[in-house]
DNA sequence: TTTCATTGCTATGAATATTGTAGCAGTCAC
DNA sequence: GTGACTGCTACAATATTCATAGCAATGAAA
């Protein structure tokens, strides 16, 4: 699979704007879950993080290692798989998200809503 | 497609925690694109934001659309599709991983990087 | 009332991504 | 050597996405 980098036009977006290739990297199968766990969890091995991410097959979380680490967002040493300094920056702006995630979700237990 | 919503497990989570949740559903082809470009460049019609979002197919953007309509983060008028007050505040969350992924970009430039 | 353009959207088949299971090769402690 | 771990790969089944064509409904103009 092609692997996305800033400023080369990636699948879905032409322009090559960061943003799009940020979506188009984290718009894959637990891509940001990975980030999140990793993050949240600290190091860990292969198996150990197929684990935590719900089992995910080898075949997608390798291929989603690979990606991320293309992306200096995660690296391997002795400790295991681990976020980058990037990775963590990143971790941080997903945090909020976290924090809204629930609201939202109580919010839209009452389903279906009304919005706007 | 099942569509997720916050309590109940999904597609690669059993937990149902809200974080989950919405990783699974904009973990999916161009979800925060939609919620970005309805955002950024405001209301329009199905073609139009067919268009936007590098005419992507009208099957994968239709069920894009319902899934985010579900998911109270857009809606639709006689102005045409655009984002819920809740859709703006995703959005406003997604801004700062704008800002970031151009500094991201500008670093990965030199491929492969050295990081940590 | 018959065009005509535009709307949202569906049908279809091919291409691609993801899954689940099995298992291999390397490393290390014993 | 043996066993228990490591990171992965092979393979076939399923799910998702794509690209193209086109339909039914609406509203405006002729």
């Amino acid at each position: 699979m092609k692997i996305p980098a800033p400023g080369k036009p990636v699948r879905g977006s032409q322009s090559g704007a960061p943003i799009m290739v940020l979506f188009d990297l984290l718009g894959r199968r637990w891509a940001m879950g990975i980030v999140w766990t990793l993050s949240e969890q600290g190091p860990c091995t292969f198996r150990e993080l197929q684990e935590k991410c719900d089992n995910l097959s080898p075949t997608t979380l390798n291929t989603r290692i690979a990606e991320l680490r293309a992306a200096c967002l995660v690296d391997h040493d002795t400790t295991g798989y681990r976020v980058t300094l990037r990775g963590r920056e990143l971790y941080k702006m997903l945090v909020p998200l976290g924090l809204w995630a629930k609201e939202w979700g109580k919010d839209l237990q009452g389903f279906p809503g009304a919005q706007t």
